[in-house]
DNA sequence: AAATTTTACTAGTGATCGATAGATAATTAT
DNA sequence: ATAATTATCTATCGATCACTAGTAAAATTT
């Protein structure tokens, strides 16, 4: 399937690799911390390129956002959404964050989940941005325990919203001590330890059938 | 005990509402989202003098985490670590973290725990000072579960490392969901959950007498 | 009163910030 | 070939960055 080529001098680089250069940066020197110089040096062009092709630092690091959700993150929450039971899920998804958080072929940490935490008044929007996406990595979770409620993997009697904030304080966590040097198995400690808390059926839930899953057999461990 | 005055102009501001000032706009806008401007601004002085007074930005941070340390944090913690036992301990600090963190005279969250995750290569120092402190924090868990040990508070069996981290990992989430707005009953709720995956006894340990602490009395509400 | 010491201000410094005007290059359409 | 379109560059914009030289002001010491 060849696209016909548009008109006008086509581009001389890859838009794909740039937004990788460009969230290496931002991962790993936040917004502020970025500037367009830095920015130029990486993806391999000029500002005018970089404007032309991008709108603005904040375009861009929109863009970058975007370009890591659909890199990581998605494809991290889908997997885990893929699980039999919402405690499978769970485990899942915080041994995958402590695998990623720690990969030496990226920065460390979350790009999202302890981005962007201050800025400058100018930034707010940018502040505001970030926020909204841990929002709604938040909602993915508190779904998934409603579910959980209806299949009686959970009692009815406990607060989805409140057991939500505690995972995603735990991913939070993981993501500051990642950034401080901590490794993958710190980083999976502190998931078991979460995982401890877990106050319903560690098996899926009894409207379910399939096979019971044990703490022994990680999703992505093994 | 009056103090003979010194030689010189006198001072025409005081140093620890200077500070006051300086910690406000650091801790809502982080230090790279703080300029000079802003700061004299707020301080009520202009650039010259608060060169001569703090030395320079960098300095000046470093002396602000100082007058937080003093201020909060480490009011926090010797509270917490007068409590009788190692349980008591985490759930006084804990409880401490959600109401210090959502007080509506403070910026949300806490300055140090999630502070200069990102920033500039320039700034890389800054980085490593704030991580410093977040290190000496997550050693006095350590220290403190240690302790908790030999009393027979914690199995024997027990990492006080992984456990350390895992609740320093709660700190620092529930500060970053301070600053996304969370309320104090929001983070009560994730530090309750936090404490439900204590592997220990949950009154003093067998070495020590006095009262028997449940659930229901924390430290520092009623 | 004069000298000394410390503080504070006005008015900038050079460097870097994000962003752009204008020229040129490279392609397709006519 | 010429026009139209798009991309890229050199050079630079005004604004802001952290910071300071030089001077005046306010106190103590002599």
């Amino acid at each position: 399937m060849q696209t016909t080529r548009p008109r006008g001098r086509p581009r001389t680089f890859d838009r794909q690799a740039a937004l990788d250069a460009a969230m290496e940066l931002f991962w790993r020197h936040g917004y502020e911390g970025t500037s367009i110089a830095d920015l130029t040096a990486a993806m391999g062009f000029t500002p005018p390129t970089l404007y032309a092709a991008f709108g603005s630092k904040e375009d861009l690091y929109r863009e970058v956002i975007q370009h890591f959700l659909l890199r990581s993150e998605r494809q991290r929450m889908e997997a885990a959404l893929n699980q039999t039971s919402a405690y499978a899920m769970l485990r899942y998804y915080l041994y995958a964050a402590a695998e990623s958080f720690t990969d030496p072929s990226t920065p460390a940490g979350c790009m999202v989940a302890t981005a962007a935490l201050q800025c400058a008044v100018e930034n707010q929007p940018i502040v505001q941005e970030v926020a909204r996406i841990r929002h709604q990595m938040f909602i993915g979770f508190v779904e998934r325990l409603d579910v959980a409620k209806r299949n009686q993997e959970l009692p009815e009697t406990i607060d989805s919203l409140a057991l939500a904030n505690f995972y995603t304080a735990i991913v939070q966590g993981m993501s500051v001590q990642a950034i401080d040097g901590a490794s993958s198995a710190d980083l999976i400690a502190v998931a078991d330890l979460a995982l401890s808390a877990w106050p319903g059926e560690k098996s899926e839930g009894k409207s379910q059938k399939a096979k019971v899953q044990r703490d022994q057999d990680s999703g992505i461990r093994g």
